[in-house]
DNA sequence: CAAAGGGGCTTACGCCGTAAGTAGAGCACT
DNA sequence: AGTGCTCTACTTACGGCGTAAGCCCCTTTG
């Protein structure tokens, strides 16, 4: 045994795409109140300071954060229909904005976005261009729909209730807070239909989605 | 000269809407990052933690701001036809959501909405339901029509400049930073159409709110 | 085998939100 | 007038934050 030791067999090396995905994880179990550089540091097993080795400071960790999730997007298919694939697009990006749900509260202020979110950006583009849209109903389709996407999922983040029970429990106990006469439409809608068997707001999404679908392609021509 | 002192007459009583006012434009000012309970209580001449006095805590605060915010939005009318009181109301929240840039990213995880919340909720409801409405159609015309404005208000906040001139500078920089095959559509869309004279992206908002007032009215039959 | 470089650790600074305790002034009683 | 309650403001202190600065030791390279 003269060998020292080996090349620490335990613990492997640590990589910028390591701290990013240890990163995404705190994130997700916590939000981004429990994304520390010590909690991060504790969780792949280094010190805070250590993990500015990989990455420049805490805006670099956020900005790779949220171009790995922009990778978790399915990209529109080249050969499909535009409208198909941008169905599919706005589906695909609700859903993982829903698990990453501190992602959708980041994306503002991120101005330097990472090659995952430029190569989502140019697929969307050349999508809609191949679908035969002129640059400025492009510019017209990309604003709406990212709009319309990024809104709903920040309302969706909003509600502080997953399950429709936990929904009609909150409906109620805030109605049932005023007096009748107080807000009676929102009175209305939270009694007969909020608090409905089955009611969750995530349908909702399609309705809207299709809705704009159907203004793009008039628009279209 | 047996008075002791006047009740200070120099110095105002402190109140909770001084105390919002004060946090509303410390964040205008210099963003969320800028507003600390130490810097608001330099801001209104007081000790930090005696503004414990009138917020409960800073979640409490900052609630009383976003309320503040809503009082802002112009209410639509009673007695408007729907589709122009909700274009108005739109426009109104863009505007408000634009004066304060940092309320869009705080309305996520604010569930305790204040009376201004209420009473604007219930008003975009009433002038719905009057319009014909049904309780379904209502539901999906807020869902659809909040998600659009919220969004464009995220979306506009995330771009880092305000005059046409900043953004082709940066549209600039961003497509020389690749090579030409690299990102293609994002390029042409950057050369072709932003870098135009007298682009602007706040002017799509319009586009997309008549394409999604054009859908409600389609539904609503 | 020595030199060099780099990843990791320790320490320290100035922020943050806020819990806990204190002081003084105005008011309502006797 | 005296007594005590309440309300506002101040002081101090704690634990956590991002990160600048410096050191240490292991690995690689000549």
């Amino acid at each position: 045994m003269t060998r020292r030791t080996t090349p620490q067999p335990n613990r492997e090396t640590l990589t910028r795409q390591r701290v990013l995905q240890a990163a995404v994880e705190l994130a997700n179990a916590g939000g981004l109140g429990a994304l520390s550089m010590r909690k991060l540091g504790e969780a792949v097993g280094v010190e805070a300071m250590s993990l500015y080795n990989h990455v420049a400071n805490k805006e670099d960790l956020l900005d790779g954060m949220v171009d790995l999730v922009f990778g978790e997007v399915a990209l529109p298919a080249p050969g499909d229909d535009w409208r198909q694939a941008m169905r599919q697009r706005a589906i695909s990006m609700r859903l993982v904005l829903s698990r990453h749900r501190w992602a959708i509260g980041l994306m503002e202020s991120r101005s330097t976005p990472g090659p995952a979110t430029l190569r989502h950006h140019d697929a969307v583009l050349g999508c809609l261009r191949r679908g035969g849209f002129s640059l400025t109903l492009t510019a017209h389709a990309v604003s709406v729909l990212d709009s319309y996407i990024y809104g709903f999922a920040l309302q969706e983040k909003a509600l502080p209730f997953d399950s429709p029970q936990e929904t009609a429990e909150l409906a109620e106990s805030i109605t049932s807070g005023f007096g009748d006469g107080e807000y009676p439409y929102l009175t209305e809608i939270a009694t007969a239909h909020v608090m409905r068997p089955g009611y969750a707001y995530g349908d909702e999404f399609e309705f809207g989605l299709d809705l704009v679908l159907d203004g793009l392609q008039k628009a279209a021509g």
